[in-house]
RNA sequence: GGGGACGUGCUGGAAUUGGCAGACAGGCUUGACUUAGGAUCAAGUGCCGCGAGGCGUGCGGGUUCAAGUCCCGCCGUCCCCACCA
């Protein structure tokens, strides 16, 4: 009589022997290599998602598998508890964002162990726990005395009416306006804390240490947006002029020079066609430079473009605008005096701010030269076409060929390559310095990262104020600066702390008078760039981290998630990595060698999961009926991990099926049988064949075929037992080897089989992972299709060992074949050993 | 506009190095068992054709004895960046 399956009993009972016993517990052991298995940690929102565990059950799964292949296996989880969904949820509801996190982490917690998985719950870390924004408040400090967090104004989204920043979120709609009064809102500068990503920007595009997907690289490298070029220094014509000192490059080191405008440019070698200069409307250069008549104009446009959204500033189709600023700049190379304007097209943030305009080859300004009706001169001529005229070009030539009207460079060739790799390029620029009129240089769209947020749910930035010493950080033994529970966090628009009666009032560091704390919080980002170091000791106080659990855990060798985070948290940890080494706290260039992706799991329409769309599959309804082991399965086996797929209620019934099947397979009452010696050499050829495939995906995170293959391994078994295997030794082994192979990802079952069912000691889950009897998996016959004119013609079933002319002799015998050779004699055969076989005719 | 990924039966997907296309599932069809079934078991299921056979991995070319896989050119879907000088 075979005994049911009941999951809601095998799964409770098993995770609460599990946890008894401590057995996911980690420890540093020197005698083992170690595995540092690390999965990005949820965000407490309130429930767990099936998108969280379609992320961590294979991740799970693996780390369960590196620990039954002999290494010791950290496997953390957390919670990324700060940031606006909480505070904007506590708005909502009233209740304290505190209160409401830690309610969710509870809830989330007991979700997480349904699943089964190995974390060790002793590590745990909760970002929003004093225990560890204490240490994000360190780094940030320590970041600062590398000089690597600065404070500077920055344009934000302002409501002229609330006369109040406002958040990216808290601006609605295409006309961007104020959630709150409907005004449209405008760019304000305000002081905000920076940190210098772009100072590793060149070591972030190097990627030799890590294993990670192509795609992120790409995603880091094109966001990291390296450019290489000149730089080209303008005099500006005028008597305004004294000095431009102040004027600094957004990002990049440029060369600055009294009275002299830099410019950088991809194409240097079209210097000889700049015809005009264009400023950003936000160029600070600009309230020196404008002459009195072009004054109100130049204002107007400002102001136009101070109230344009980033959208439709950046459309790419967009007509071009713009005005004349009165003022001149001299072309270094030929002396013409060429007129300034100010567009919108040119950005701030990019570059210096500034450009030099060579309309014949740039399609900007080659439309913007048009419509303003200024001098268009070609300087490269295309080979082989007719001369180029700016009179009656239709559009700008960005290629390569000869230089013309170009002084001495006439007659240079310049091909489509960037900077270094052009030589027609790399000789102006050289040409460029020895004249002291610029240089060869480069430049990132990379910013360096804004961390202040005038909101209330975050670390507090451990930064005082004080009338005669500036910014000074908090004293170290001072930490942590306490987010005060106390607090209207409310929206106002303004930094709650701020509106806070006593917390901002504190006195300087060092001069002990009346001082005030920085009242903006961080961004989470901040927060979830070290999590992994914290999760090495938790319970530490001496530092963020145990040097001693550092030395043995670190790097992270496996780290799972989703893509999304390309641009953002796997460019900042990275960077809080690199820039933690030079402070001397971290080792290594890289916190995390190996990093795989996750797709996305998406609702049976096809869509994206949202509450609106009705389309969530919730996960907790899922385990209830089917066991956490069947949805594990499911998860790991419905679609390519790295692609995911539309969830199929139907489907996971073929998972369940599974499961049921293979207790069915170990609980059955059978009558031992006598199988035929080739049944069991069969029997054991399967079993090996299997764990070979399994071993080989599970390296490869191939989950969906580790499950295919177990499944089609039990059809095998029950065929087996069919021709009367069961009671065999075979039969033993291969029940033995298909529990430890079904443990990391069904680990409850395979624990009850294991321990209930084949009597074998606990734990399945500290088994050593099964090894490969390659002799017993090696093939005794082979099926070889033969092929003629490479269409399939025939089978021939041969012994393994067959010569290549045995199975030649055999194929050209074959009936079929002589059908199609009609008599005539092969021109060619081809043998592919064990494989195929070719005749050609 | 730039960059990237993808395109295989009704569906999810499989196919280690260029070597039997469609493994394993879902669904569907038929049957068995059953008071019943989202249970279990058995058989079938790429398309056309009665058949021998032919066709078939988005489309069109190419390389090769052999192409889902490599090369060239299109088409489509999705993602990221987007007036980046």
């Amino acid at each position: 009589m075979t005994k049911a399956y009941t999951p809601k009993e095998i799964e409770p009972k098993w995770q609460a022997k599990w946890d008894a016993d401590g057995l996911y517990n980690s420890d540093i052991d020197e005698s083992r290599p170690k595995h540092y298995a690390l999965t990005m940690l949820p965000y407490p929102s309130g429930d767990l998602h099936i998108g969280h565990w379609y992320a961590m059950t294979p991740s799970d799964a693996r780390a369960r598998y590196m620990r039954m292949k002999g290494y010791n296996v950290l496997f953390p989880m957390g919670f990324d508890a700060f940031g606006l969904p909480a505070e904007n949820a506590a708005i909502k509801s009233g209740i304290h964002p505190m209160v409401r996190t830690r309610d969710n982490i509870q809830r989330m917690r007991g979700q997480l162990r349904s699943m089964g998985a190995m974390f060790d719950w002793r590590r745990e870390m909760v970002s929003c726990e004093p225990e560890y924004y204490k240490w994000t408040e360190w780094f940030f400090i320590q970041l600062y005395k590398k000089g690597l967090a600065y404070r500077k104004k920055s344009p934000v989204d302002f409501c002229p009416h609330c006369n109040t920043t406002l958040a990216r979120e808290q601006v609605w709609g295409d006309d961007r306006h104020c959630e709150r009064c409907n005004t449209p809102v405008i760019k304000k500068e305000l002081s905000q804390w920076f940190l210098k990503t772009t100072q590793y920007a060149d070591e972030m595009l190097r990627y030799e240490d890590i294993d990670w997907p192509e795609r992120v690289k790409t995603l880091q490298t094109n966001w990291i947006g390296k450019s290489e070029g000149a730089e080209v220094y303008f005099e500006i014509d005028g008597d305004s002029i004294r000095d431009n000192s102040n004027l600094e490059a957004p990002n990049n080191e440029f060369s600055n020079i009294e009275d002299q405008i830099t410019v950088f440019t991809t194409r240097p070698d079209t210097l000889w066609g700049a015809t005009f200069m264009v400023f950003s409307p936000e160029h600070p250069l600009l309230e020196k430079i404008t002459s009195p008549q072009q004054k109100a104009a130049v204002a107007a446009y400002q102001a136009q473009a101070a109230r344009q959204s980033d959208i439709e500033r950046e459309a790419t189709d967009k007509e071009k605008t713009g005005v004349f600023t009165g003022a001149y700049a001299i072309n270094p190379v030929n002396g013409a005096k060429i007129p300034i304007w100010i567009a919108d097209y040119v950005l701030m943030s990019y570059g210096t701010g500034a450009i030099m305009a060579v309309p014949a080859h740039d399609e900007r300004d080659f439309a913007f030269a048009r419509k303003f009706e200024l001098p268009i001169v070609p300087v490269i001529q295309p080979d082989g076409e007719p001369l180029l005229d700016g009179a009656t070009m239709e559009t700008a030539y960005s290629g390569g060929g000869l230089m013309i009207n170009s002084g001495p460079f006439n007659g240079t060739s310049v091909n489509d390559k960037k900077g270094k790799d052009n030589p027609g390029l790399l000789a102006v620029a050289e040409w460029l310095e020895a004249k002291g009129l610029g240089k060869l240089a480069v430049t990132y769209k990379l910013r360096d990262w804004l961390v202040s947020r005038q909101r209330y749910w975050g670390a507090p930035i451990p930064m005082i104020y004080c009338e005669e010493h500036g910014w000074n950080p908090v004293p170290e033994e001072q930490l942590p600066v306490i987010l005060p529970e106390d607090v209207a966090w409310k929206p106002t628009g303004e930094s709650p702390l701020k509106l806070h009666p006593t917390w901002s009032k504190t006195s300087c560091p060092v001069c002990g008078g009346p001082a005030t704390r920085e009242t903006d919080t961080m961004d989470t980002f901040m927060c979830s760039s070290w999590y992994h170091l914290r999760y090495l000791s938790p319970w530490y106080n001496d530092g963020p981290f145990d040097e001693k659990e550092y030395n043995y855990w670190m790097p992270v060798d496996t780290y799972t998630g989703g893509i999304e985070h390309a641009n953002m948290h796997l460019m900042y940890t990275r960077f809080f990595h690199k820039a933690l080494r030079d402070a001397g706290i971290t080792e290594g260039h890289e916190p995390m060698t190996q990093l795989r992706n996750q797709g996305m799991v998406l609702g049976e329409d096809n869509e994206k999961m949202s509450k609106s769309r009705g389309n969530v599959v919730a996960p907790d309804v899922l385990v209830d009926y089917y066991g956490a082991d069947t949805v594990r399965a499911y998860l790991m086996f419905f679609a390519r991990w790295e692609m995911g797929s539309a969830w199929d209620s139907h489907g996971i019934e073929g998972s369940a099926r599974w499961v049921r099947r293979t207790w069915a397979l170990f609980t059955d009452d059978v009558v031992h049988g006598s199988a035929s010696p080739a049944t069991l050499r069969g029997l054991r050829r399967a079993v090996h064949q299997t764990l070979k495939k399994i071993t080989h995906d599970f390296e490869h995170f191939e989950f969906n075929t580790i499950i295919s293959g177990l499944m089609s391994l039990l059809n095998e078994l029950y065929k087996a037992r069919e021709a009367g295997a069961a009671g065999s030794a075979e039969w033993q082994e291969a029940l033995n080897i298909y529990a430890r192979m079904m443990a990391p990802i069904t680990p409850h079952i395979a624990e009850e089989l294991w321990v209930n069912v084949l009597g074998k000691k606990y734990s399945v889950h500290t088994q050593p992972w099964p090894t490969v009897d390659e002799q017993a998996a090696k093939d005794e016959e082979i099926t070889i299709p033969v092929q003629v004119n490479g269409k399939l013609r025939d089978r021939l079933t041969v012994p393994a060992e067959a010569s290549e002319a045995e199975i030649k002799a055999l194929a050209l015998a074959s009936e079929s074949v002589q059908k199609q050779l009609e008599g005539h004699s092969p021109k060619k055969v081809i043998v592919v050993q064990k494989r195929l076989i070719n005749i050609v005719v």
